[in-house]
DNA sequence: TACGTTGTGCGAAACGTTTCGACCCCAGCG
DNA sequence: CGCTGGGGTCGAAACGTTTCGCACAACGTA
C-alpha cells in the first residue's frame, strides 16, 4: 500500500503539498498538480481512512443499530439496510451493520465510544426509545427510521400511516365496502409500544371515520392460528364486515385458511388488504394480495441521506413521512350482492 | 473524548505503561495496573479505533460484499448479512456492508484500497467469479459464502447440497413416492452459472438415482406463470409424478394455483417441497409447505468466522458444507392409491 | 564488592494523514 | 530601488495508538 510519502517523492514535493493538491485544500500550480495527480495514478495510491479519519475526526463510517428481531427480521426491516448502505456508498459513506444484543445503550455507547463512527442511524425505533436519550446526551449525531412519540428536533424517516390508511380506505370504500376491519399487529407489539402498531391503528380508525364507513379494530392477531380465530370472531361480531385489512403476514395466512374453512371466496367474500408487508410477500399468497407496500429502501435511504447532511451542517431538522404504495391485486373487489353462502 | 495520554496523566505514569497495562502487552506491577485500569474506568476511555488500525494495521473491520440483488434480496440472503454481523461482533469485530454496484471488481479494489478493512465476505459468488481472482492476486484474506467451481484452498461456507437433496429424496421415498420432478431455478440464474442451481440439480438427480426413484428436472420456472405452465407440461409429459420439489419461491405459487385448478390437492394428489427457501416463506402458504430450509445465518456466522480465524493465522483452509434442515409442513404424504380425479 | 538478572517503567519513533505557520520568489507599487 | 504582498511550497506538529530500546532499582551470586 503506497501512501501520500511515496506520492511525494515520485512527484519531488512536499507531502503536504499533495495533499493540498489532492484535496483541492489551497491552491496549487496547475504543472505541480498534473505531476502529483499523475504519480498518484501511477502508484494506484488511496488515501488511508484511518488516518485521515485519525487526523479530521471525520471517518465517514455511519453504523445502523438494529435489535436483534423479535421474530425473525421480515424483508421490509432488511431492506431499510440495504437502502440506506445504497445510499451511503453513493454519498461516500459507509455503512457498518451493528446487531445490539441484550443491552442496547451499552452497545451504543461501545460503537460511539470507538471513535469509529461520524453517526448513527436508528432502526426500529420504538414510542420511547431509551437510545435517544443516551445519543441526544453524548452529542453523537444521528437519525431514525421511524420516530418516538415526541421526535422534537431528532431526523427521522418513516412511515405516512395517515396517508397509508386513506389509500387503504379510499381503495376499499372506492369498490363499495361498508365496513371495514383492521387487524393490527400482535398484541406484543402493542405492550413494546411499537409506533407502526399504535399509529397505523389510530389512523385506520380516523381514516374509516372521515370515510364515513364502519369499521372494527379490536383485534390483534400474531399468527396463523390467532389470525384464524381473530376472523372467526371478526365474523360472529361484525358479519356485515367485507372488507378487511391486516398488519401482521402470518395473521393474513390464518385468515385466509379461515376464509378457505367457512367455503367462501377471496375476493368474491371478502376484501382483503395487507398493510405493510413488502409485494414480495404478497405475491406468495394465492390470490396475489393488495397490499400498502412500505417504501423501506427509500426510508432507509432517506435516513441516512439526513444524517450525513446533518454532519455536513446543521440546518433545522428534516423529518419526512413517506406513504405505503397500493399495490393492488387480485384480492380486492366490490362486495357480494345479498348473503354470502358457504357455512 | 479522554485519550490514552488522559489516562497516563491521571494514573501518574507513562503513555506505554497504560498501553502495556490494558493490553497485557507485557508484565505491569500490580499496583500500578489497578491505578490505570480505576484512572480509564473513571474517565470512560475507549482506546481509539482509528489509531489503534492505524498502528497495527489491524482494523477488525470487515467488508461484506454482497451484488445489488437481481430479483430483490430473498430473507436467505439477508440472513447471511445479520448471521455474519451476529458472529464479527461476539468476535470483536465489525462489519460493513458493501452494496456492489456495476463493477464488483472496482468496488472491491476501493473498498480494499481505503485500509479500512481486514478483509472480505463474499457473497453470492458465482461459478467463476472474478472478484476472487482479484482478491487472492491483491493478497486480501477473504472468505465466501457459496463457493466457486474450484474454490482450491480459499476459505467458504456453502450449502450442502448433496446431503439436503438425499434429505429430500428420502423424505419423498420414506413416504412412498415413486417418481419425483425437481423444478431448479430459473433459466436466468443457470446462465450467470449461480452455483445452486448447478449443484441442487446435480444432487437431486444422483440422490434420486441413488435411491432407484424416477427422476424427472428439465423445468426451471423462474416465476408464478412459468411454474404454472411447467406443472402443466410436468403432468402432461409424467403423469406419475407424485412429488415435486420447487426451488423458487414464485414458482411455487403458480404450482400450486395450477393444482387447485385442476381440482387437485396439495397433499393428497401432490407433495411438494420447497427447496432452499426460509421457512418463514414456506408458512406463508396455504397448506404450509414442507421445507428444506437452508442455514442461512449459520452460513453467514462459519464465513465470518473463517475470516477472523485467517487473519489471525493461517491453518489448513476451512471449508464446509451445511445441510439444509428439512421442515416438514402440510404439503407431504404418502401418494393416493389409484388415480386422481379432478380435470 | 562487583556483576549479571529480573522486574518495572520511561521516552521516542512510527503509522498516514491534515493543517498551519514560515519561507521564498517575483511582480507591482511608491 | 526598496517594500509589500501574494502565489506557491515546505517542514513540522498533531491526531491516538503500539512497540521497542533503555534505564534503573533491587536482588542474588561469585
Amino acid at each position: 500500500m503506497s501512501s501520500i510519502r511515496d506520492v511525494a517523492e515520485r512527484a519531488r514535493v512536499a507531502v503536504s503539498t499533495v495533499s493540498a493538491a489532492l484535496n483541492g485544500t489551497r491552491p496549487v500550480a496547475a504543472d505541480t498538480r498534473r505531476r502529483i495527480e499523475q504519480a498518484a495514478a501511477e502508484l494506484g495510491y488511496r488515501p488511508s481512512l484511518l488516518a485521515r479519519g485519525l487526523q479530521s475526526k471525520r471517518t465517514r463510517i455511519l453504523a445502523l443499530l438494529y435489535p436483534t428481531p423479535r421474530s425473525g427480521f421480515g424483508l421490509t426491516e432488511m431492506q431499510f439496510a440495504t437502502g440506506a448502505a445504497e445510499t451511503a456508498r453513493e454519498l461516500g459513506y459507509h455503512l457498518l451493520l451493528s446487531p445490539e444484543h441484550a443491552e442496547p445503550v451499552e452497545e451504543l455507547r461501545h460503537i460511539t465510544g470507538l471513535g469509529l463512527v461520524d453517526g448513527v442511524l436508528l432502526m426500529e425505533v420504538g414510542l420511547d426509545d431509551e437510545r435517544t436519550e443516551f445519543l441526544l446526551e453524548a452529542g453523537v449525531p444521528f437519525s431514525m427510521i421511524g420516530r418516538t412519540r415526541d421526535p422534537g428536533s431528532i431526523d427521522y424517516a418513516d412511515i405516512d400511516f395517515a396517508a397509508t390508511a386513506a389509500a387503504a380506505v379510499a381503495h376499499v370504500a372506492g369498490l363499495g365496502h361498508r365496513k371495514l376491519a383492521f387487524f393490527n399487529l400482535s398484541a406484543d407489539q402493542h405492550a413494546a409500544r411499537y409506533g407502526p402498531a399504535i399509529r397505523a391503528g389510530a389512523e385506520f380508525a380516523e381514516a374509516a371515520r372521515a370515510a364515513g364507513i364502519g369499521y372494527v379494530d379490536d383485534f390483534r392477531p400474531g399468527s396463523a392460528d390467532e389470525g384464524r380465530q381473530a376472523f372467526e370472531r371478526l365474523v360472529a361480531a361484525h358479519p356485515d364486515t367485507t372488507a378487511l385489512a391486516v398488519m401482521d403476514d402470518h395473521a393474513a395466512v390464518g385468515v385466509i385458511a379461515a376464509v378457505a374453512a367457512r367455503g367462501w371466496r377471496i375476493p368474491e367474500d371478502l376484501t382483503l388488504l395487507l398493510v405493510l408487508s413488502s409485494a414480495r410477500v404478497a405475491e406468495m399468497f394465492h390470490p396475489r394480495l393488495t397490499t400498502l407496500e412500505p417504501p423501506s429502501a427509500e426510508l432507509g435511504g432517506l435516513g441516512a441521506r439526513m444524517l450525513i447532511d446533518r454532519l455536513a451542517g446543521d440546518g433545522p431538522p428534516a423529518q419526512r413521512l413517506l406513504p405505503c404504495r397500493l399495490v393492488v391485486g387480485d384480492s380486492s373487489a366490490p362486495p357480494r350482492e345479498g348473503e354470502r353462502t358457504g357455512s
